[in-house]
DNA sequence: GGCCTTCCGGACATATCCTGTCCTTAATGA
DNA sequence: TCATTAAGGACAGGATATGTCCGGAAGGCC
């Protein structure tokens, strides 16, 4: 510990830990002069990290914003929050943020010790309970997806489809992107010779086959719209499209779409809502929350058996009164 | 650059960047001698970094994970992802995980650069339109309340209460935990000589007061149980209790929580659903979500006008029929 | 204004360490 | 077997880091 650059190292950790720091308090914790202290904070200094001195009674150094970002110094704890974080962030399906949350991701859990791999499993599938109704996904499987991406590495995974089938796949993994608190995986099956959207939270024992490919070019321009252009494809058992005689702002911003779902324009006053989901809770969740905005609206598309289930869930909460 | 500390800084930016690297290529991007790059491999062994070498025709240094974690060196847009991250991590409420979150955060934010403060404020508000009905929160708001707890500095914001009525305060504030994707911060309001809850979201033009306080003993002995228990005495337009025929889990994992709400089991096979919401909107989702479960209910609790919403919704979905 | 505390930085001598240029060894894969 | 790569010892010369001086400047307090 007595080597220069380690005890740089320090000195950053120290100042980030805290808000401020005297001179005499730093000399002490690093074991030199308060004359080296001086120097290594020119030093610090030097390598564009702002650490400004504020001279007085009260004074002390303290680390500030500059130009550069300094290495980040995290305790476990931290650590975990971070890569928790970056896994539920991006779920707003901005495009770029979730490249970087999983650049990020990957570049953490490269050097993250073992120890903390199970804590981080664990915290990933307790938050389960509180978030119930949105699906968790492993952040050491989102993780290595990452990096298989980055790599153009071909990767191996179980996957289990809408209808409970569960497969072994190996595909040249292409992109990860997030759509409404979901995140997907858009790959090349060579085995099926097609490209494929995987929902990551469905895949299970990832494991990295060590063999490179060259990255082939998507079939439409944009992930993103190619993913929600499948959506409306792919054959959920409820499909809805609705005309509402509101504004779609009103209406996108009254509902919650914990589910992949379109709010278009229709003139000044009016919008088109269309969304496809497998379970009558999902269904009645984002029909009824929709209705109960009061406004006039029209059916354009649902089958019967959506209709019927619509109608009978609207006869028993006619039966919704206390005792 | 050519100090050796910031040539150790660089090369651990390197490996973090890349999988592998050989020694000659960083040899080249560092302007020095092979020798010296396997000096300072070695330098970076000593400060307990795991750089593995491995030998062969196909061989390099790559960066392992070992039993500390390194300092991360992140990118701007990465900085960005992770910030954006700890602001949504955390929405399960588990414990540890949001102080966890803020202090991450409060470190990020110390030190990010200024020119990467504005992207961020609109990466969070750019959020807030795919993340409909979720309200979003300022992350250099929720970061600076973040500094002002763990600093205990008084702190005064603008606060718009559920009445849409605006104030300024000035608090103590005391913790930041959130439930059900949101943001509260507990803190003691001198003016008021109470505890109050404030939801983060409804907080604008932050500015600490630079005024130290001595933290209080919280009347409760848990700041998550109280928030909960507030909100069961908090005056919302609907208040719903139900007893729902099936079990507590399976009834919490069918619907989505966005809103606080209790679901305790009453027996093995029924559960005791209770939530309250200020918009019928949110109202409709929840209820027509349990009933569309198909299991048998009995309400508990709801006002007449409350019924008499949803009883009128119920007729609407009657008639939603295609064409 | 005096006085304290804090940061700032020059000068200098000494010892340390760092770098480049050799070299050999060991491991790995084609 | 051979090429390639990491690992590391030896050594000389130059660079640098450290501690111990020193005086200066700036802010807060009595």
């Amino acid at each position: 510990m007595s080597t220069m650059p380690g005890r740089l190292f320090r000195l950053l950790s120290l100042l980030q830990s805290r808000r401020e720091w005297s001179g005499h308090e730093l000399a002490e914790r690093l074991g030199v002069t308060e004359r080296t202290v001086r120097r290594d904070v020119e030093r610090l200094r030097a390598l564009d990290y702002p650490v400004t001195g504020t001279t007085g009674a009260a004074g002390g150094y303290r680390l500030g914003s500059g130009t550069t970002l300094p290495p980040l110094l995290l305790d476990d704890d931290e650590a975990i929050a971070v890569a928790l974080g970056l896994v539920s962030a991006g779920t707003g399906g901005l495009a770029g943020i979730a490249d970087s949350s999983m650049s990020a991701l990957a570049k953490l859990t490269q050097v993250l010790p073992a120890r903390l791999r199970p804590q981080l499993a664990a915290m990933g599938s307790a938050e389960a309970i509180p978030r119930s109704g949105i699906p968790q996904v492993d952040p050491d499987a989102l993780a290595t997806l990452a990096r298989c991406c980055r790599n153009h590495e071909v990767v191996a995974f179980d996957y289990v489809n809408r209808q409970d089938v569960s497969s072994r796949r190996r595909v040249e993994p292409h992109q990860l992107l997030t759509v409404s608190w979901h995140w997907y995986l858009l790959a090349f099956d060579p085995a099926r010779e097609d490209w494929r959207f995987f929902r990551v939270d469905r895949i299970a024992d990832v494991s990295p086959a060590l063999h490179r490919f060259v990255p082939r070019t998507l079939p439409a321009g944009d992930a993103a719209s190619y993913l929600v252009e499948s959506f409306t494809s792919a054959p959920y058992r409820h499909r809805v499209r609705l005309t509402v005689q509101l504004p779609a702002d009103e209406v996108s911003a009254s509902i919650h779409w914990f589910n992949p779902g379109r709010v278009a324009p229709a003139g000044d006053s009016a919008c088109v809502v269309e969304f496809a989901v497998e379970t009558p809770s999902l269904l009645l969740q984002l029909v009824a929350g929709i209705v109960a905005l009061g406004a006039d609206f029209t059916v354009d598309e649902a089958s019967a058996e959506t209709a019927a289930l619509i109608a009978d869930v609207g006869r028993r909460l006619q039966s919704f009164t206390p005792r």
